[in-house]
DNA sequence: CAATCCGAGTAATCGGTGCTTACATTCACA
DNA sequence: TGTGAATGTAAGCACCGATTACTCGGATTG
């Protein structure tokens, strides 16, 4: 926010020091111990409360306990704490596509296919910030998260791979793979997207219904690429 | 933006007073004559340039060539600036609707439907930031500009109607028409967000070619909902 | 034609923001 | 036990949105 719509977080539950784990206590020290983390999870924090462009610094460090100031001592911008989170969130990203995979048929290809969307979808449903903050180009540079980048470009390999298996199992009804994979990635992201910029109440889907309508949604457009007799 | 990341986008353009096209002409007037409009056209270039978050009511008065606080005469705050860009967006987002749909098939509803996504892509693919502005609920208060609610609740109204329609012509596979409806608008609104949000380099998409891959997929779905013999 | 009303501009100011610099404190290792 | 590096604070810059008091000048009147 820029500064007066959002007149008074502040206040709140600020001043908590932490230390490490292997000291003894003492309440007040000047140096944090592990400023750095938890001013990524302050900062998710408020992604969760405002979305990703409501993060400030300063709102982060008053949440940390800590002087307007500091956080430049761990980040060397904004972005660069956005870009942390970012990091973060990827993580659990592909932590739970790769739960997903493991758990799926080995001899169905299209069915593999089928898990990596809910997976992607699930995860979206249930972490909206996180996944706002990784697919959004303009909240930091996506070129210098490299660790990003690369995470991506791998899971683009895979659902390309598993489309080829598929197809060479005889079960899609297309023949232009890339198509399908594009209009499978749109509708996912399309999906999760609307569920972000609140489109859904105005679609009649609440909350808790959105994720069996996302599996829903999902099947009818396997179903439209599967080849059938 | 906050401050510096944009350092100086300034001192271009400015002073350049209109006035209104009946008065004769002198250089320079203390009332600038139509600041509302004028506001609105760089607070639309400046979405254009920085996404709608980089919209500054100081950056759009001084392209206006007028003082910081001019523009509070017109718009309350910033985002009844940024609301005045949407429904300026939402009228040219409907008329290229309406067009399409007059163009359309009569006869053939699951044709018009195929119209009515060609013609929302070609929109959001053609004026992003404008899409941009009318798609995400955070930019402003959508519940306060009724006219935008009022237009969107009438477009969902007009294809749920016509997949009705195609569906009572027997052109149709699934006989959920909600969830066929659900995927249709996920998978055009994925689309044209993945192109905001700059997903298509590392998919491969160039800019021209985006049109072209967006019919292309717009038929995958149609195909896969259409009932074939 | 002159007086005046009021819409629409200016100038100044406030608090909030990202970010930088100079300084202070503490930790960890020699 | 010192001492340098790491990491905090304090102060200040430029920019932002928004408010207030003022001032200008076009249009309406008598």
């Amino acid at each position: 926010m820029r500064h007066s719509a959002k007149p008074s977080v502040a206040k709140s539950s600020a001043a908590k020091p932490r230390r490490r784990a292997s000291r003894a206590a003492t309440p007040k020290r000047y140096h944090h111990g592990d400023l750095r983390r938890v001013l990524i999870e302050a900062a998710l924090q408020l992604v969760g409360e405002g979305g990703a462009e409501a993060v400030s610094v300063r709102e982060a460090a008053r949440r940390a306990g800590v002087s307007p100031g500091a956080p430049f001592r761990h980040f060397p911008s904004r972005d660069a704490l956005i870009q942390a989170v970012a990091e973060e969130a990827q993580r659990g990203f592909r932590a739970e596509i790769e739960a997903a995979l493991r758990g799926a048929p080995v001899g169905d290809p299209l069915g593999r296919f089928r898990c990596l969307g809910l997976a992607y979808l699930r995860w979206a449903m249930r972490n909206p910030t996180h996944f706002e903050i990784i697919s959004s180009r303009r909240l930091f540079d996506h070129d210098r998260a490299a660790a990003i980048s690369k995470d991506n470009a791998e899971l683009i390999a895979l659902t390309e791979q598993t489309l080829a298996e598929a197809s060479a199992a005889g079960q899609l009804r297309s023949a232009d793979l890339k198509q399908v994979q594009i209009a499978g990635r749109a509708l996912v992201y399309g999906f999760a997207r609307m569920n972000i910029d609140g489109h859904f109440p105005r679609w009649g889907v609440a909350g808790p219904e959105a994720e069996r309508t996302a599996e829903a949604v999902l099947d009818l457009f396997i179903e439209g690429i599967a080849k059938r007799p």
